[in-house]
DNA sequence: ATTGTTATTAGGAATTATTCCTATTAATAG
DNA sequence: CTATTAATAGGAATAATTCCTAATAACAAT
């Protein structure tokens, strides 16, 4: 695996946001330092990052798939308001429990919880107050 | 909610397969009984019964969405060989474990391993054997 | 049973996330 | 520095899903 100046920037700009952000997020950020930059070559690092685990591909959020530079052990919410989703530890105990439950040949799990994220259950909550 | 032939024969497809199978597959099933059935209408008609919880959509499996008929509680295996999609029980300790760390707002959530599934885990080492 | 209302459908076009293709470029070894 | 070839830019192609509209049919009210 070559080192490229490309693969560089689309990792760092992962690492540097916790917003989960999708592909396309991703290659706006990139274009800022690499202004001719394809959104090709954003899909296929992207992959390539996920294959050699130097990131996370969250499948499937809401039609898009969304990328996280945090490999730590940790479950997602995917607010089924504004579609954010955001990180929720995994705490040690529950991660060992899951693993002890898989079948032998499994590589890897996700978690993901589905409901209102904080900013959203505030707002919703305010609304409500309010009329 | 009125009831429709569609919907009903789409929900009896989906309770009649073990497959978790794709909005294309359940079409062509639907069509089989329902020959002027749309493609719109079964997209359709799986939102509003996953809205309405008589079934789960397992987002995201190698860009496609997969429909499930069974609502009790359950993990999906995902297989990287094949990409079929099987059950896996998730123990009652386990699944307790899981809501009580989730944010109090969550209405649900979906537990996903990656790997292996039992058929390509068995052809994949009999492959190795042999060579 | 008939009619009116309106949710639902068929059919297909439109959208859009992602993948694929090819000529060009640039990272690295020698 | 030069050769090799992996990686890229650019854009076309693919394919899953959503959207749109006129026609249809479920069901409530008569």
């Amino acid at each position: 695996m070559r080192a490229t100046r490309q693969r560089a920037e689309i990792l760092e700009v992962l690492k540097n946001t916790k917003c989960h952000p999708t592909a396309e997020w991703i290659y706006n950020e990139v274009k800022k330092e690499i202004p001719d930059v394809s959104v090709s070559t954003v899909y296929r690092n992207l992959d390539i990052l996920e294959k050699s685990g130097e990131i996370i591909k969250i499948r499937g959020v809401y039609g898009k798939d969304r990328y996280d530079g945090d490999t730590t052990e940790h479950a997602h919410l995917v607010c089924t308001n504004c579609h954010g989703v955001s990180d929720v530890p995994i705490p040690f105990e529950l991660g060992e429990a899951v693993k002890e439950f898989c079948p032998s040949t499994v590589e890897g799990f996700a978690l993901t919880y589905y409901g209102l994220c904080a900013d959203c259950a505030r707002k919703l909550i305010n609304n409500k107050n309010n009329s």
